[in-house]
DNA sequence: AGCTCATGTGAACGGCTTTTACATGAGCCG
DNA sequence: CGGCTCATGTAAAAGCCGTTCACATGAGCT
């Protein structure tokens, strides 16, 4: 990591020469720490070394600069996706959990993002592009569903593929917001975020009628030792 | 709707004498409006007609009026989820999707409760009073997950219960906070969060093998028209 | 060299939170 | 009833923030 002009600190002329990217990273930084409401336009100024003023002549308010952030969250959280999604490989709902998994991955190791993006209180509808954004994202989980919809048993009529897609959405978002990040602020689990959710995908998946131990499918098969796993929870009493 | 001392503004002595209560009301309209981020001590003052220091005659700061709010939600929600889930009557599954219907409608209706409760940003652990409230709210959805449990079909071995009351907690919170509440702020839907909550809740539940068409259990009976009602969507595409 | 315009500064306004010293009067005690 | 006391409210002030505006600087072009 280095920035052009060192830090923003350090000797720096009368123009910073890279100040929009540094905001951005400041703000990075403080929301991480402080929540998206605690975050203070003011402060990532003065982290920048730059006066409180000269921060307008990147962002229209403070509004602005998060609604920066929160679309590259979604830009990244598309990007980390559609990797885990690897269009369906090597089978379609091994690829499917490893969505789920790198959403909740992605709402832990990007706190700050995840915020800026569902958690920031802004209007959705006030700012296009970031709807766009957003939108390209659930267009990944849109797409994966689609596919498992697809598969769907002969036996039973096809789940609608947009509302398997809200479904999984609702069911990582909950996950993620209530127990979601470490650090603090967040409830007591008997297992992990990740079991969590990873169980609930199952079971919601083999109420659709999908078989859920891996065996059919594409088969790349790398069997988990298949044991007594006869159900999509561990030893939990 | 009225105060002892009407409305807190006309004629009002020095003191004005149920200050908390009107700035607990005032707190609500203000976030019901513009969330818990925009909500303003000095404006909840202002409000109740007395000075931006009066306030902190009652609560600590800011913050502790926020965690009051909270508080409070948690106890009409608790309240609510309790008459919904009306101790499993007239059957089990039939109660247990009354109570997510109940929790959607809470959010729905009482979006400044739900704010406080799960998006102002407080600590959990830092309010044990508050994160008791929390628990007792939740331990209504375990205890239904319990019984469901304990109806689980013999040739399955028995899902945990408070793995289910999380993951119907998740799902619901999921719904609400994605699509939940109306106004402003939500994402579109080709359905409305009640309808996807409930089919997400099905679906899950006949993924741990219950019968899901409501003819068994308690068979207290108003079957509707079961005609071609084979899966738990509607007839969208 | 000189011009221009994007970018940064300083000072100022109004608003918010919180603290402190002081005012008021409701409730009690004699 | 008179007076005391203490919870409750006020005014003023300090310190922070967001935002704006007139002005300074200097990078890049001609």
């Amino acid at each position: 990591m280095s920035w052009r002009k060192d830090q923003g600190r350090a000797e720096r002329g009368y123009h910073h020469g890279n100040l929009k990217e540094a905001l951005l990273q400041a703000a990075l930084d403080l929301i991480s720490k402080k929540g998206p409401a605690g975050f203070t336009f003011a402060d990532a100024a003065r982290m920048a070394g730059v006066s409180p003023a000269a921060p307008y002549r990147h962002f229209r308010d403070r509004d602005e600069l998060i609604a920066s952030i929160a679309q590259r969250g979604f830009e990244q959280f598309e990007s980390l996706l559609t990797q885990a999604w690897d269009d369906g490989r090597p089978d379609t709902v091994t690829a499917f959990e490893r969505v789920g998994k790198a959403y909740l991955a992605f709402a832990r190791e990007e706190p700050a993002f995840y915020s800026a993006m569902f958690e920031s209180g802004l209007p959705p509808d006030a700012n296009p592009t970031l709807m766009a954004a957003s939108e390209r994202a659930f267009a990944i989980i849109r797409a994966a569903a689609e596919r498992l919809a697809a598969l769907a048993p002969p036996g039973m009529p096809r789940p609608p593929a947009m509302m398997m897609a809200l479904h999984i959405w609702s069911m990582s978002h909950g996950v993620a917001s209530l127990f979601g990040r470490g650090d603090a602020a967040r409830r007591k689990l008997p297992m992990s975020p990740e079991e969590l959710l990873e169980a609930e995908v199952l079971i919601y998946l083999r109420g659709l009628g999908f078989a859920t131990d891996r065996r059919p499918g594409t088969g790349t098969a790398d069997e988990k030792p298949a044991g007594e796993r006869s159900g999509p929870w561990g030893k939990a009493k």
